[in-house]
DNA sequence: CCAATACGTTACTATTTGGTCACATATTGA
DNA sequence: TCAATATGTGACCAAATAGTAACGTATTGG
């Protein structure tokens, strides 16, 4: 059940492919937009986040001529909160104050 | 900002210590017992996973005799959720059609 | 056609990660 | 004390990951 989740939660470890996401949530980008937007990365670097991106659905692509049209697709975010973070949610309330201090912290 | 949140998610991006979180929901756990609930894993690698989820806090420990006991701080989930997933909450509303089949998918 | 632009892929490397074994420390109770 | 239980650590290994360079394909416009 959580198996089909396991690759979205990897998707979304790695900061570069959830600044990808962040930026596609304003719209729809071409790979070379999605390229210029991190000089410190190579052009492949970047396809291959977004490939990553693509095998858990994060990313949905749309070919127009030579042109190709990346845009977010929010469902997987959507089955990560319902399958997993909800499970949590009684606990948010429940350790509203952080414990930090109350006990022993191994560094 | 999100830098802090970095570790949460690699810590999250593991399918084992996933289970371990999931396994302390209903209360804290001794080293021990968490371990036990893992038989193919073996006592370090338990604890290893631990460890991480201890370095971002998801995890606290109270020591009491030779036991320690491992409990469940939802706080740096409920982090990630405010300061990340939350931003896509709108995109859940306009995509609740998962667009799957309308457009080209690149396996 | 042919050059320019946009995108795709194969092959390789370095680092991180998940994992183990073996050994060390600490607490408890007979 | 001393053995049993519970936990902690150093060294090491294999596989996955993030990254690169270099080359290949496809679309457009002159």
């Amino acid at each position: 059940m959580d198996k089909d989740l396991d690759s979205i939660w990897k998707a979304l470890s790695d900061p570069t492919r959830r600044e990808i996401l962040d930026r596609l949530r304003h719209g729809p980008l071409t790979t070379s937009q999605l390229v210029a937007a991190f000089p410190h990365l190579s052009r492949f670097g970047v396809m291959k986040h977004l490939d990553q991106l693509k095998q858990c659905r994060l990313v949905v692509v749309r070919k127009q001529g030579r042109y190709r049209y990346n845009s977010l697709n929010a469902v997987p975010l959507r089955q990560i909160y319902d399958h997993w973070v909800s499970k949590f949610a009684d606990h948010w309330a429940q350790t509203l104050i952080d414990i930090k201090g109350t006990t022993e912290q191994s560094q």
